[in-house]
DNA sequence: GCCAACGTTGGC
DNA sequence: GCCAACGTTGGC
């Protein structure tokens, strides 16, 4: 098993989205990154835990917990011409981009950045590296133990 | 809106 | 295969 951090712009789906979804869960479409991407298809099982994370907006951090609890399939969207994520060069027999489904697990306080910045045993979280921008990144058992036991009480 | 950092594209 | 140009991400 391993654990995860997966960033989404609240102003397009939210942890609050998410417990309100459809048996609250959600397939994880849009991702356009080859390293995010490997992660789901090659390294992401049914179960593994994930952090929720709201980028792009005026509070930025941890928002939630989810848990994968579906295997890599094809992305939806790179077939539709009317989606921002359509991909003209994937096809049904040879499909470039794969999601995820992702379930609701719980909702948090806002852990921000720079609150996180401060503890020590998070220096090496992949959120936190100079210049990150991989909209999925692993978290070490350590650093997931850390962040929900000791910051998310 | 700015800008640093990174990924992708495409000419050579 | 190199690398300049361009596009995107995302915090501030």
């Amino acid at each position: 098993m391993r654990y995860w951090l997966m960033k989404s712009e609240p102003d397009e789906f939210s942890i609050d989205d998410l417990a309100r979804a459809p048996r609250q869960r959600t397939a994880w479409f849009g991702v356009r990154n080859y390293q995010a991407r490997n992660f789901m298809r090659d390294q992401m099982q049914v179960g593994d835990p994930v952090l929720f994370y709201h980028s792009s907006c005026p509070e930025p951090g941890i928002a939630g917990v989810a848990e994968v609890c579906t295997n890599a399939f094809p992305d939806e969207t790179q077939f539709d011409r009317k989606s921002k994520y359509f991909d003209a060069k994937s096809t049904q027999e040879n499909p470039r981009w794969v999601n995820v489904e992702v379930r609701f697990v719980r909702k948090t306080r806002l852990l921000g950045l720079a609150e996180l910045r401060e503890h020590k045993p998070l220096a090496g979280l992949r959120l936190l590296a100079r210049g990150n921008r991989l909209s999925i990144t692993p978290v070490d058992p350590d650093e997931w133990k850390f962040i929900t036991t000791k910051l998310l009480k």
